[in-house]
DNA sequence: TGCATATATGAATGTTTGCTCATATATTTT
DNA sequence: AAAATATATGAGCAAACATTCATATATGCA
């Protein structure tokens, strides 16, 4: 309870509740971890991407196909999910293959879907 | 076939795999309803007011005290939160309390974590 | 070896975003 | 009615971001 008057000045604290949810927080790991994936997820390009890879394992240049983006966007991109592991790559020659890392983008996608289609 | 060479100067393409991919694309609004709701949650910030609605139903105040942040930040991310239909409200007197609108959240969540987990 | 192709990347730029500060609104209390 | 409390919101600012342009790297081919 000494906690509480320390810092904050507002006066309508349910502490039990604040307590509790207090007491049950991810760790910082996890949030900047889950926030960090998220924000991956957060652009239309990369959700194309993504979405694309999800049917086939493509190339560079089939991407920029597909999305009918510049090549140096969608490169810049994919060293994004690259870094993220979302993405892996295998090289063929002049060629770089890309394809998904594993499946629960998959499922993040199902989720999302399944809530916007729900509102 | 024509449309590929208008626009593009590049050569490597698989036509096939391109065309297969480019005849399954999300609609533009599934693309920025999914980007919509992901960057909402690619933020810290949100995702730790989130997870503590999931567990209980919260005035703006207990959130302040949760997160040990000011009130103007809690609210303005509530907003956004509010805005995309993550978060209910109500009113009781003076205070607001949110809640999550539904539980898909909960899923995308645990759908985030698996992925971290597991590299 | 020299040229073309596929991809990657650094710098620059315009936009978006998250927070702070100040202030507005709404409700309760005195 | 005035003061206090809880929340919302606009403006401003610094940081992050997405794309473009120019260029670098790497591979294959003549």
């Amino acid at each position: 309870m000494s906690a509480f008057q320390d810092r904050c000045e507002v006066q309508c604290i349910h502490k039990e509740n604040v307590i509790k949810v207090k007491g049950n927080s991810l760790s910082s790991e996890e949030i900047l971890g889950l926030a960090e994936i998220f924000k991956a997820l957060g652009d239309p390009t990369r959700i194309r991407i993504l979405h694309a890879l999800s049917q086939e394992e493509l190339c560079v240049c089939d991407l920029v196909e597909v999305l009918e983006m510049n090549q140096s966007a969608i490169s810049h991109q994919l060293r994004v999910l690259r870094n993220l592991r979302l993405v892996k790559h295998r090289k063929e020659g002049k060629m770089v293959f890309y394809s998904l890392d594993d499946d629960h983008i998959i499922n993040l996608f199902a989720q999302g879907l399944a809530h916007i289609r729900h509102k």
